[in-house]
RNA sequence: GGAGAGGUGGCCGAGUGGUCGAAGGCGCACGCCUGGAAAGCGUGUAUACCGGAAACGGUAUCGCGGGUUCGAAUCCCGCUCUCUCCGCCA
């Protein structure tokens, strides 16, 4: 949500901003509304103060028990109530409008972000790693037997349709152990917190992240009226919420390993096969709640936790700072982090690092306040994959099969697989 | 799921139709007092929006949303959250 007074004092200033992502001037619409709002407000309130001036005079009236004089300014009032109503419902009306255009606009871009149009204006900013030589044809994961063992999309195609996933064996235990390593590295090495959330919120929360109200039918909806969360993201920067958080209590750093659920509407065809695009995955997240000044820095540091998740398995990647035409509906700025799967040849998203700046702190009314101020200001809110866990998966198995079959574990995992450093073509560890 | 009780300012807590943004207390800030501190005394102490250069004025807010009324913290309806008991349950 912007801040409705930048845009009065710089609306050509904003339009231009939001002209990097492709829309058209929209603040002429914007100072309309909130002009007829605020005359509305302020011809409302003097007709209310008036009223309310009469009614305390009626309250008097009638203790000296003058009945002429006391029916008259009943009649009088009862007259100023009905355009008091009219004057108060076109506010109304105005505010939300303004509010409905404001909540449907995304984030402006920092002046850093590259201009684009699309996936392709993005720019890498860095390597890490060299794709392992492989002197046979690298298989794609749902090819290699050792993850085939495992891997069952055919039943759970049976029981909930495509894009869902079966795993079993050592491969449910690859998984597992991909997400207990992330959680640990960024408890114990990082300084994040861990945190337990629901997976079912209430749409307040997906208002105040951006998810809603534009993009409802991205989700999962209860009938009892709850939404599936698509990420960690919404839970744990909805901590904050409605709150007034002390300064030195910044930045508080959270993650949380989650289910996630994603209707994929509009993904019709892409990655369709094998486990890359699912309904329902799991992810390691990392959510940063800081001061204003802070959150630059604190991007950068967001990144290099995910960065070093794969450093850490051996699995090359690059980092690009995705172009205004990439970049999501709450960000200022994202880097996402592409790890390379050698059975696609290319490199595939598995985190993707945001600042959002206010924008969801407005939406959600987070602040926080600096020692001695009086005023509270806006939070400032940014959010991570640590990574994606399925994704995780399928880089570690493309990465590491081998040309019988078998894929060689990274050795970090090793503690978390009882001691084994590969998976056989039959599916055994060893 | 059923029954009951409750949600008032940073906290506790009074308040059943008007003069209530709301007694009192705690906390906090400032001042007096003191060699210094404590105690004591005094003063002050919410937020948002609208108008205004400002001083300041106005409006709203007693869980949230409606309603009754000239007037609602107070009466009515719906919702929500918390607590207690019962039921069910991993």
């Amino acid at each position: 949500m912007h801040d409705i007074r930048l845009i009065r004092e710089n609306p050509t200033g904003f339009d231009a901003m939001l002209a990097r992502r492709g829309l058209s001037g929209v603040s002429s619409e914007i100072l309309a509304l909130d002009e007829t709002r605020r005359a509305r407000i302020t011809a409302a309130e003097a007709m209310l103060a008036e009223r309310n001036a009469a009614s305390k005079e009626i309250g008097l009236v009638r203790k000296t028990g003058n009945q002429e004089e006391f029916e008259a300014l009943r009649a009088r009032v009862a007259e100023m109530k009905d355009e008091t109503a009219r004057l108060e419902a076109e506010a109304k009306a105005a505010d939300e409008a303004l509010t409905d255009l404001l909540m449907g606009l995304p984030n402006l871009p920092l002046e850093s972000v590259p201009d684009g149009a699309d996936e392709t204006g993005n720019v890498e900013l860095r390597r890490w790693g060299t794709p392992r030589e492989m002197d046979f044809a690298a298989k794609e994961h749902f090819e290699i037997p050792a993850v085939a063992a495992g891997l069952d999309l055919g039943r759970a195609a049976k029981l909930s349709g495509s894009r869902f996933m079966m795993l079993s064996g050592s491969l449910v235990r690859l998984h597992r152990a991909l997400a207990q390593f992330m959680l640990d590295t960024h408890i114990n090495e990082n300084g994040l917190t861990e945190v337990w959330t629901p997976v079912l919120v209430r749409g307040d929360a997906l208002v105040g992240t951006g998810q809603l109200p534009k993009f409802a039918e991205d989700l999962y909806r209860t009938e009892g009226g709850h939404w599936l969360i698509p990420t960690a993201e919404v839970t744990l920067t909805n901590l904050v919420a409605g709150e007034i958080v002390e300064a030195a209590s910044l930045p508080r750093r959270y993650t949380a390993w989650t289910q996630c659920f994603r209707s994929e509407a509009g993904s019709a065809g892409k990655d369709v096969t094998g486990i890359l695009r699912q309904h329902q995955f799991e992810k390691v997240e990392m959510v940063s709640i800081t001061a204003p000044e802070d959150s630059d820095a604190e991007h950068e540091r967001m990144t290099r936790c995910a960065e070093d998740i794969l450093e850490r398995l051996g699995l090359p990647y690059r980092t690009v700072v995705l172009c205004t035409g990439d970049l999501g509906f709450g960000a200022r700025r994202t880097h996402d982090v592409e790890v390379w799967l050698p059975g696609q040849g290319t490199y595939r998203e598995i985190s993707s690092c945001s600042t959002c700046g206010d924008f969801q702190a407005r939406r959600m009314n987070a602040r926080f306040r600096r020692e001695g101020e009086k005023r509270p200001e806006f939070l400032h809110t940014l959010n991570g994959s640590g990574l994606a866990v399925g994704r995780a998966l399928i880089a570690v198995v493309e990465n590491g099969q081998q040309a019988d079959g078998s894929v060689q574990l990274p050795e970090v995992l090793a503690p978390y697989m009882g001691g084994a450093r590969r998976i056989l073509p039959d599916g055994a560890l060893a």
